[in-house]
DNA sequence: TCTGGGGTCCTCGGGCCC
DNA sequence: TCTGGGGCCCGAGGACCC
């Protein structure tokens, strides 16, 4: 199988192309920005077709932000500072002050993901769905799919994907997918990598371990205790040392994915196998002393999986919770019920049940309900938009405290 | 000064049954 | 009667990903 990595970069403003800048600290809709813009500059008036022409000057800057909040994503000058996914945006202001930060509008990335996923459809059918940003193809079958190597197909995909988003896109093209998603990185932003079987040993592994996709920072720094910084070094261990050291499946799994081995298919259909909502509370919440908040915090999340689970078609049988507590601590729990169900009500009162097998002394930072063990009802097909693990409401709004 | 939300998969231990 | 598997399910937690 030959395989295609694609992911898509979020720059939505060429005029910041190069520049330090994140996004994070928030939810903003585009259109609130344009509203400001005209508010602001009103020498003429803007509208979402002029984003290239917003100045420069006129975007907010990190060193301004204030209060809580993580980095969703950073531009590639903004890495050059060792900022990156999952900082604190505090931390972040430290390293680059003058970096430019830019609200999280997740609904027009929902609708930008679905476009670039149609074209890639319309052009290369067997496409494995990674993400709000990245995809998997398998080209086999396309037809002029392997002309000069798979970069004519490649620069094809990235064409049509600009027209019809506006956005870049890297490509990686390599013999499985695991290669083809480091090959995506060699040439970031906008940029076509074709790695061979035969490039393993000079283009993968001189890399860090960390750059395999499944190896992360607990991986790394068991390897790194072993002395193994590159892949190169890490292909250099017997396969029954890993093993021994990680354990049957992970041990052998490094192995091969040091030597570039990997087996896995294009999966183009899958199934969700969980659904949750979780929130993170403005201030760390005691489960006696804030027992009405946490109680309505509680019922909104059950309602939302609930409503989550009727509007794409899914009913499961066991529901759990997930609490962190103010040390950042995380505890689950689960009961599994003998009916699936999609009610409100009912995964309430389960969800309940598990809460008071969890000690609460602590005072909890988060909250969490999961619907698990998901079946498909009956006479709800959920439209192949909605199926998609990765297309959820991903930041909605827990409701606003009651009064005391 | 901190550290989001929503997923997947894996491992391990305990209970139960054969 | 006691002990020791193995298979299976469930629940808890960990690692990793976007």
């Amino acid at each position: 199988m030959d395989a295609f990595y694609a992911s898509v970069e979020w720059l939505r403003y060429p005029q910041l192309r190069g520049l330090p800048m994140v996004i994070g600290g928030g939810r903003r809709r585009e259109d609130e920005l344009i509203a400001r813009l005209n508010q602001q500059r009103p020498e003429r008036v803007w509208t979402a077709a002029d984003l290239a022409d917003i100045p420069v000057d006129f975007f907010p800057l990190l060193r301004d932000y204030v209060g809580r909040g993580v980095i969703t994503t950073a531009s590639y000058a903004a890495r050059q500072f060792g900022i990156g996914s999952a900082m604190g945006l505090m931390k972040a202001a430290r390293l680059c002050p003058r970096a430019i930060l830019l609200p999280a509008d997740f609904d027009e990335y929902r609708r930008c993901s679905r476009a670039f996923k149609r074209v890639i459809l319309d052009i290369a059918p067997v496409m494995e769905d990674r993400g709000i940003d990245e995809v998997y193809i398998d080209f086999t079958q396309v037809p002029g799919g392997q002309r000069e190597g798979g970069r004519v197909l490649a620069r094809l995909l990235q064409k049509s994907i600009f027209d019809a988003t506006g956005l870049s896109c890297s490509i990686g093209v390599a013999p499985n997918k695991l290669l083809a998603k480091m090959a995506s990185e060699f040439n970031k932003p906008n940029g076509i990598s074709v790695v061979h079987e035969a490039d393993v040993q000079t283009l993968i592994w001189p890399l860090p371990c960390r750059k395999i996709n499944g190896i992360g920072p607990k991986t790394d720094a068991r390897l790194q205790g072993h002395g193994i910084h590159t892949i190169g070094e890490l292909a250099a261990r017997e396969r029954a040392w890993l093993i021994a050291q990680f354990g049957n499946s992970h041990g052998a799994w490094l192995h091969d994915a040091a030597w570039g081995r990997d087996e896995r298919p294009v999966v183009t259909e899958s199934e969700p196998v969980s659904l949750s909502r979780e929130t993170t509370f403005e201030r760390d919440l005691h489960a006696v002393h804030d027992r009405a908040e946490l109680g309505a915090v509680f019922t909104w999340l059950a309602e939302a999986v609930a409503a989550d689970l009727q509007r794409k078609g899914y009913a499961g049988k066991t529901i759990g919770i997930k609490l962190r507590f103010d040390d950042f601590r995380i505890a689950t729990r689960d009961q599994t019920v003998a009916e699936p169900t999609q009610d409100a009500r009912r995964i309430r009162q389960v969800a309940g049940q598990c809460l008071k097998r969890v000690d609460l002394s602590r005072r909890l930072r988060l909250l969490g309900v999961r619907v698990g063990s998901l079946v498909r009802l009956d006479g709800q097909p959920a439209a192949p938009d909605q199926v998609s693990n990765h297309d959820l409401p991903l930041f909605q709004q827990a409701p606003a405290a009651p009064e005391k």
